[in-house]
DNA sequence: ATATATCCCTGCGCGC
DNA sequence: TGCGCGCAGGGATATA
């Protein structure tokens, strides 16, 4: 499910749909999601005009006129899919469905409902419960080696956990984070603490460069997946070691079997042998 | 402040 | 083909 690359896909193959365009219409098919929608929800965004789309950590963000802010969470099964008012059929877990002025249908489906809407005064929306506590977003200029190095040093968490914590850092998820540390030769088992600059530095710089590389890979299949069917955020990854529980480590040189462990919950793939 | 467990809900793939 | 089971990429909350 969606982590930073998803949100971000979802968010470019929106923009030329939603950017400056109308939300004619909304409907919805149940009063929530995670949470209740908020009061007067399609009353409120009736006529609303939006301005741009952001994202903060994994929220999508439709910033509309006179101040409001439709925050979009997909959970961990929300997806998003275009169509054309003409031919368009209500499916299975379409919770919410917007019309835009343009004929142009956007429906969030999502089976297991972990998602959330809100709809906010921009002007408050750091201090909105959901983000007033978010870290910084990976590729903030101002988050430099010291400053992560610094911010990892005071976890007790292992480096896996830690990543995984949206206080820590936005944006990275349990695919991305098994990942960024296989990239780094970093031990998921770790404690954060550990870390010198060196390996602070290090595991920065990859999860930036794993982080780009899906967005650009979801960037690239946009526009197979926007002609017919609209699905915007699901594509076929190539991951070095999540999912590959028992094959060969990839590490050139490197002899390892991937391995698959549970942490605080959550599956966790690396290479014993490489990963240090 | 930080750490752990629990919960939200449905679908899918696997072994039998 | 069907059934039961474990698992799933997120994150809030309660509790210590």
């Amino acid at each position: 499910m969606p982590e930073l690359p998803e949100v971000e896909t979802v968010r470019r193959g929106l923009i030329p749909v939603l950017e400056g365009k109308i939300l004619r219409e909304t409907e919805v098919y149940r009063d929530g999601l995670r949470y209740p929608f908020p009061p007067l929800f399609r009353e409120r965004l009736k006529g609303r005009k939006i301005l741009n789309l952001t994202r903060r950590a994994k929220y999508l963000l439709l910033n509309l006129d006179e101040g409001y802010t439709l925050v979009i969470h997909l959970g961990m099964s929300g997806r998003i899919r275009i169509e054309d008012t003409v031919s368009f059929m209500l499916q299975k877990h379409d919770h919410v469905v917007f019309y835009s002025n343009e004929n142009k249908v956007i429906a969030y489906n999502d089976a297991r409902r972990f998602g959330l809407m809100d709809l906010v005064q921009t002007a408050h929306l750091t201090d909105h419960p959901l983000f007033r506590h978010l870290g910084p977003e990976p590729f903030d200029d101002n988050l430099t080696p010291t400053v992560f190095y610094e911010l990892l040093k005071k976890r007790q968490h292992s480096i896996k956990i830690a990543l995984l914590d949206q206080k820590l850092i936005v944006g990275v998820g349990n695919i991305y984070a098994s990942e960024a540390l296989w990239g780094s030769g970093i031990h998921p088992f770790r404690s954060s603490h550990s870390l010198t600059l060196k390996d602070a530095e290090n595991l920065l710089d990859h999860i930036r460069k794993v982080l780009q590389r899906a967005i650009m890979a979801g960037g690239s299949t946009l526009k197979d997946h926007q002609q017919p069917d609209g699905k915007l955020g699901y594509f076929q990854h190539q991951f070095a070691v999540y999912g590959r529980h028992l094959a060969d480590c990839t590490t050139e040189g490197c002899a390892g079997k991937i391995k698959k462990e549970i942490q605080a919950g959550r599956s966790t793939f690396y290479c014993d042998a490489c990963q240090k």
